[in-house]
DNA sequence: CTACAAGCTACAGTGGGTAGAGGTTCAAGC
DNA sequence: GCTTGAACCTCTACCCACTGTAGCTTGTAG
């Protein structure tokens, strides 16, 4: 059985993190000792892995839930497994064609500055003036 | 002079943000009539659709902040937005290599994934085990 | 003059944790 | 068996950048 401060160690999550997860409902409550300490098995281990990797896939917390759930069915269609990794997949094609755009014009307004004083500064232009502006971020709410 | 809705509907920006704004000072505050309703000009225009222009590009509010404090001093070296830009461009940049990588690994996963019970599931054995994973996101904290 | 949209303040909640205060327990060394 | 101190416990508040709600007041069009 391992404490909180191990199981933290071997997956490389905080200890308040896993404390957090368990108040939200992601791990378990796991065992006591007699003086009210926390402690895991291999079981803990694996389920926090499985989060941990999932986080760093930009799963969020949410969409975890559904994978855990469908993962302690095994006999459910995995299908279902499948729509989540696609919404995933493209809620990050998403940021990244936004963040392309957003480099862009980055790139453009530093490449226009004058370096002079700030009175004719390119870069503050830009931001002051949306009309001097050619990237495609939509200028609603 | 403009009342708060007015403002919110020309800058694309929702009331209760630009109440917000004036909280943390990134607005001054406006006059009121007698009632004690917020009345704005056009300097508060402009000041709002630069804010909200630095949202889109990804500014934080601290780096929109300075920015404003530059913008206020027309006589000062545009090499200090120069520099604030810049490292806004570096974190863009260093978000979207964090999330082409997570991106290869979904798409991998999801190539992999033989679509039948979840108890062969591609997807679910991947992010089980980092060891099957070709990401090279890091497993530490 | 009345209706009601739009304004006001104050506070709570979001996601995904992180930090600290103040107290208790475990385990190793003697 | 006893002491020490690292690690544990709970509880609360904080981070960013807003967003939403409750309960009330003000402005304006008809």
């Amino acid at each position: 059985m391992l404490a909180i401060g191990t199981l933290a160690k071997r997956t490389g999550t905080k200890v308040q993190t896993i404390r957090y997860y368990e108040q939200i409902g992601l791990l378990p409550e796991p065992g006591r000792t007699e003086g009210g300490q926390r402690r895991y098995g291999d079981a803990d281990l694996d389920r926090l892995a499985f989060i941990r990797h999932a986080r760093q896939l930009g799963f969020t917390l949410e969409a975890i839930r559904e994978l855990l759930d469908l993962s302690d069915n095994p006999s459910r269609s995995c299908a279902e497994v499948d729509v989540i990794a696609h919404r995933q997949l493209k809620e990050v094609e998403a940021r990244i064609a936004r963040l392309e755009a957003l480099r862009k014009e980055l790139k453009r307004m530093l490449r226009e500055c004058s370096r002079d004083t700030v009175s004719d500064c390119r870069v503050l232009e830009v931001l002051r003036d949306h009309g001097a502006c050619l990237a495609d971020h939509d200028t609603g709410a």
